[in-house]
Formats: structure tokens, sequence, C-alpha cells
DNA sequence: TTGCTCCTCACGTCACGTGAGGTGGC
DNA sequence: TTGCTCCTCACGTCACGTGAGGTGGC
């Protein structure tokens, strides 16, 4: 299915961020436009709304553009296999030692626990609806 | 087990990082002297330490100070069995991800994931050594 | 003509410290 | 005296944009 490209001001009212923004993105190289138009003008896939998206997303958890960048150029790295196995280890100790007594300041815990949650729905975002190489 | 009480100086050296930075970690609150000397030098349980490497870490992984803050002067928001449930579920619905041929861009998943799994660990640490409130 | 876009340079803002500098205790 | 600490105000730095302004396409 062949979708129409867009401009920069349709990409930004669409992703709801500023037309400098998107500008800021594509020099970062976190988005590129996938042709240019007679004039020169930037001419962008729709997918890259989605891609803003989530890398608002991923800034607001605190992840930096410097790290989204590298994330992006770097499309196959790591051990995904792996990386599950740690997290269900991370999960059986979490489960032990909530029934422990010896925790008994909750707050940075559940501040982190809730952050890395927040991180894997956005994983799960990102894993739903693949992106476009930048 | 009584301790001895650490001027500033002596928190900063062990802790790795300025006076400075104690200092200023102690003005928002993240820290705080278990007493002070009679000619007013502030004294710090030596559990502080944990404390800074524990913001440290936290930092280090995107969570901003004010962040810690809030969350050190709440130390019981939450539900801890329910984020445990949530981060279960995630984990589930990873592995489903995981088995589908419908992920082809791993970059921003794997850092996203990864970054979850420090927290975690980051998480587990302050279960593991319970802080002093501030 | 009007509104959009290109590109670049410089400025703004916020988080996170850091330096300075005068002070008093050790 | 020397080195440490207190406290405050201002400055520095880095990430993340944002504004301006002259340009050309639509």
């Amino acid at each position: 299915m062949i979708q129409a490209l867009l401009k920069i001001g349709e990409v930004a009212a669409r992703a709801g961020v500023s037309v400098r923004t998107v500008d800021y993105y594509t020099g970062l190289g976190l988005i590129s436009p996938a042709a240019r138009s007679d004039g020169s003008f930037r001419l962008y896939d729709p997918a890259v709304i989605e891609r803003i998206a989530t890398i608002r997303q991923l800034e607001s958890l605190g992840v930096g553009l410097d790290t989204i960048t590298t994330a992006l150029a770097n499309p196959h790295h790591g051990d995904f296999a792996a990386l599950i196995g740690r997290l269900d280890q991370d999960l059986r100790t979490l489960k032990a030692t909530a029934d422990t007594a010896a925790v008994d300041d909750f707050g940075l815990l559940v501040t982190a626990i809730t952050r890395a949650h927040n991180l894997i729905a956005a994983a799960l975002d990102i894993a739903a609806s693949p992106l476009p190489g930048p």
C-alpha cells in the first residue's frame, strides 16, 4: 500500500510537535525524509509520526536523544532472548524480595520498578509497530 | 551497633563525590545529617554513602533528582504486589512478542528493555540495603 | 500575495551541579 | 597556622530545543 508522503508542517501537526522540532530531530538523524520534492522540500513517510511519538515517550522516561540515536543506528545489537531471561530472573528475585520483611523503604523501589514497567510498555509499543529505518 | 558519624568531607571521600555535591544533595533533602556538632558541622550516618551511590545509579538511568526526592518523601506510595503483577504480564507479552516474526527493528526495543532491567537491578540493590529516612 | 519550507546561527531554559568568598570551628 | 566546614550567590555546562531572519517554492 502506497502512502502519500508528508511535508514537514503536516508531520509536525500530526505528531503534535513544532516544525522546528521535526527539523531538529531530522538534523540529529532520528528521522529522515523518504524523499525531497523538486523544490527540495523534505517529504516524510507517515510512519515517522509514530516514531516521533516513541521518541517523546522514551525521552519522558529519561532516555536521552543520543541514546535513542545510537539505538536506531545499531538496530540489532544485544541478544533479545538473553535479555528476556535476565528480566525473568529479575522478576523472580523481586517476588522473593516481596515475601521478606527486609524491605522497609518502598519509595525508591516502587519508583524504579514503575519506571522499568513504563519502559517495557514503551518497548512493547515499539515491537507492535516496527519503525522504518531512519 | 553504633557507628561513628561522619563529617561532610569523609562522606564525600567515601562516596566518591565532591563535598559540594554532598552539600547540594543535603540542600535538596536527598540526604540529611543525623546530627550537628557543637560547631554546627553536619554529621552523617555512614548509610548515606550507600544512598548517594543509589542516587547516582538512578540518575545515570535517567531518573531525575526531583523524582528521587519525591520518592523518598513518599516512602510507601504504590502497591508493590500490583506492580510485580504488571511486570509479570509485561514479561509474558514480551515472550510472546519474541516468538513472532513481527519484530524487525530490535534497536530501540533492546535499549528500552536493557534500561528497564538496569532499573530493576537498581531497585533490587535498594531492597537489599534499605536506606535510612532522609 | 500568502503561507509554507529551507537552512543556519544564536539564544533560551532547565537540570545539575560548581566556584568563590567570607566565616568560624578544629 | 593549616585545613576543614558553613552558607549563599552567582556562574558553568550539557541536553534539548526555539527564535530569527533571509531565501525560494507553492
